[in-house]
DNA sequence: CCTAGGGTTCTTGTATGCAAGTATTTATGT
DNA sequence: ACATAAATACTTGCATACAAGAACCCTAGG
């Protein structure tokens, strides 16, 4: 970027962190093409960068590449959707279950206080705002799941979970154009319910509890479905997208043939 | 790749693949330094293709870059090792958990001819080969994963699933040089009560049926620490590596400033 | 009016050159 | 001999040029 080179985070981090917060907030559309050259021109950054977020982009599910065919932002994929939705439920209730067994006296504490954070917050925040993604109590949120991860020692979880949790929120924020504000207040009270079994160290009522709260965000794909079929649609039928086949169980060799 | 056009695959992920099972059956040895330039001479690919495999090969947690330092093979991790482990026993559980909700009467079928299969070649194959990920019965093993999550229409996952299960990989391809070989016969029959909870359509049995059957191939963490910890460092202490904090939150919008 | 063909323009994939920063090594002075 | 500093040889990040293929448009012919 030629204004602000904003050094210490590199180009292409930036690049990427830009178009992701774009697609999942939906300001790029599903289905809408974007070019490696409009991004270039977009945002005065060179190809190389531009390429590298779009490849992570691509490992994410968010966008689709079609060699020598084009680039879209991808449309929501209800398979993939719930995929997402499983992994979450899966792995959140993992770490619940594994912070009940291994929390400190202070991690308690630690988790109380974060709880306390939150109704406070909750006292003027009292809905989500449109966009999701911005407000206080998210940031909190986001911690507080954080803080979980931390104490089951399961740190490493935190790339997996968000890279699912895009998912879900850009269903939530497709949502969030058609449905009541979604209040906060019940949120809290399910984090209580988490804290309070893992601070009792038992781990399977730490395990339902986080998979009540889970279940309870699960947006109504199917409503959305039948209202947006749009954001669910590729313009055209294309082939299949370069980057599915992933993880290779390859048994080839490292084989040097100068 | 200039012998070998090999169209159809693009070289970057020819590439990618490459590396990814050296490292993987530990060709590349752990915390070994690797360079560009380097790849570049042996692989007879320009930098790009190498720089893209690099990329992806560090969000999988298998190399370490250091900007204008260097790029290592990255070490094996014990809170890396923990956490993919923890991801691959929640995921399957709930993979085994949905298949037993929506399987078909020709996805049971399908099911016990691969467990017919796996009985035919266990009677050749006994033991797992020394590098572990060679032989039929290594392919038939990942395939009845596969099909698990096909069956319950979470194939999504394959990915997510894939990259935590190649760090147990190593641990495992480490463990297989020290320990004695390891039988694959006890396998197919958890397999097989896998797939029997799985047509009897019970969630909650095939559930518990595929997480004992984790649980059983977790290696001895703890006994390959001791035995190689050079396998677990780094050569020399290097700040934080570029890589560890995706998955962002950012609020930024779209901002061209052209 | 419709169809087929050719050329133009767009797309992404690949190779390469330049820049900036780090580590090592060598020279130089004490 | 030792410490210090400059120079040199690396490293990866970024920019850009070239190549190959796909889609589009426009024209010519039926």
């Amino acid at each position: 970027m030629s204004s602000e080179p904003s050094r210490n985070v590199a180009v292409g981090e930036q690049v990427y962190r830009l178009i992701h917060s774009a697609i999942v907030d939906l300001t790029l559309a599903p289905a809408q093409r974007i070019s490696e050259h409009m991004l270039v021109k977009e945002m005065n950054v060179s190809r190389t960068p531009i390429r590298e977020a779009i490849q992570r982009l691509e490992r994410d599910g968010l966008v689709l590449v079609f060699p020598q065919r084009g680039t879209f932002v991808a449309p929501l994929d209800r398979q993939a959707i719930r995929s997402a939705y499983v992994t979450r439920i899966a792995l959140e209730r993992a770490v619940a279950a594994e912070a009940a067994s291994r929390r400190s006296t202070e991690d308690i504490a630690r988790l109380r206080q974060a709880i306390a954070d939150q109704r406070e917050v909750a006292k003027s925040e009292v809905y989500y705002p449109v966009d999701a993604r911005s407000g206080r109590f998210f940031a909190l949120n986001e911690g507080f799941h954080r803080d979980l991860m931390e104490i089951a020692d399961l740190a490493g979880l935190g790339p997996v979970v968000g890279s699912a949790k895009v998912h879900l929120e850009r269903v939530r924020v497709a949502h969030l154009a058609y449905e009541d504000p979604y209040p906060i207040g019940p949120l809290v009270e399910e984090h209580t319910a988490i804290v309070e079994a893992v601070a009792s160290g038992d781990p399977a009522a730490a395990d339902e509890a986080m998979r009540e709260h889970i279940a309870r965000v699960l947006p109504r794909l199917d409503l959305l479905m039948t209202h947006r079929p749009d954001l669910f649609e590729l313009p055209r039928e294309l082939g299949n997208p370069v980057g599915f086949a992933r993880q290779p169980q390859t048994t080839d060799r490292m084989t040097a043939d100068k």
